[in-house]
DNA sequence: ATAGCTATCTTTAGTAT
DNA sequence: GATACTAAAGATAGCTA
């Protein structure tokens, strides 16, 4: 349609090419939109320019022309149309899915070696690192739970100082009050200040003795004592 | 076009309608492929129908109406678009993919804590646990080896109770064959078929004495004896 | 639903700005 | 490249079969 009869077929010059495409693209996102108003269909349309390499998009069913409608048009494209239609970063999920599923399963199996199952299908090479590694292991833990044994008794200790030190504390307060019992109120209120200061330098506090990171309950645990 | 003006406005008249939907569909699907041919541009059209629900698509940049152009150009609209277009297969996907992950990386801490690594954020709870485990699989390790060594000296003994058979078998036949020294090839003939067999049968075999799965090289391993 | 007709409306090729 | 014009080409609404 123009002044003369257009052959279908690729336009050679480039200039005409280029105005042929802006021109018909727009003629084709619009009768894109009637079909979808008139008809109340859904519609998409994508259109690459062979030069500028832009995308183009065009309505959903009765709705504006937006992104979410070509993502709705597409979805539903996909789901009706048998084919998979993996792209590329499904695959890459796929992909990865599985290698992280034998990972997963290649923990499992080393964690049932460790803990002492499934261990008839191991050489007897594999039998005896995994007797080494145990062994190591074991020592660690051990190692590590006395460590924390020692930490806990010398806290211990420390708190038992502190406890000794309070009470000294007290029983000199209470000597001197003894003296000053006709006194008034006004002396009770200091004596209660240096008795809750005393107290609270006895709360337990991180000790940097050595590399226990396990924070304890706030409540005192004897079970290491 | 057509006889009359008609106004962009969804067509109430069902039959009326769906006739437009037909001839504007097709006249869509012309030019849309012309665009692509004219001007070498990459071109998908995806139409539903309101009623049929059926779905059409239209051609790749300069080849033919067929379903794996849509797809390439879905394919680069998803790229181009930054949009990340996680469709439900896709989110399906991602999920469980976080959730191997996730299970990945429990398993690592496991088999960390099981190698005596990273034990000191453990409670002392699990970390006496995990003693425990330790200590009943490396009872477990010690026992199958033990098994194994087991297994291994018993058929020792049976092969070298084979062998001396054998080798019994062989000094009678040979003092057999001292008395017919004169006789001519046959009977060497069948002298060596039956050492042969008496052979044979000394070839080591699954013995079922326990349960011991591993099969051990064909060449024999002395390292457990 | 499908196809043909055709008057009429829409698009657009070629052109110029 | 965008915009405007316009005659020609093309699309199609309403109709018929």
């Amino acid at each position: 349609m123009g002044r003369g009869k257009l052959e279908i077929k690729r336009i050679e010059n480039l200039t005409n090419r280029q105005t042929t495409f802006a021109k018909r693209k727009n003629g084709l996102m619009k009768k894109a939109k009637e079909l979808s108003i008139l008809c109340d269909a859904q519609v998409a349309l994508i259109v690459f320019s062979p030069t500028g390499k832009q995308f183009i998009e065009a309505h959903g069913n009765n709705a504006e022309c937006t992104i979410e409608s070509v993502r709705d048009v597409i979805e539903r494209y996909k789901q009706q149309s048998k084919e998979k239609l993996l792209d590329s970063e499904d695959e890459n999920l796929a992909n990865e899915l599985e290698k992280q599923k034998k990972q997963s399963a290649d923990l499992q199996t080393k964690l049932k070696h460790l803990t002492g199952q499934d261990i008839n299908l191991l050489s007897p090479d594999a039998l005896g690192d995994l007797e080494h590694i145990l062994q190591e292991a074991l020592t660690r833990v051990r190692q590590k739970k006395i460590q924390r044994w020692l930490s806990k008794k010398i806290e211990m200790e420390r708190r038992v100082a502190k406890l000794n030190e309070y009470k000294n504390a007290l029983n000199g307060m209470y000597s001197q009050a003894q003296g000053y019992q006709h006194y008034n109120h006004a002396h009770h209120g200091i004596m209660a200040a240096s008795v809750s200061a005393a107290y609270h330098r006895v709360q337990p506090y991180p000790g940097n003795l050595d590399d226990v990171c396990y924070q304890p309950q706030p409540n005192l645990q004897l079970r290491f004592l």
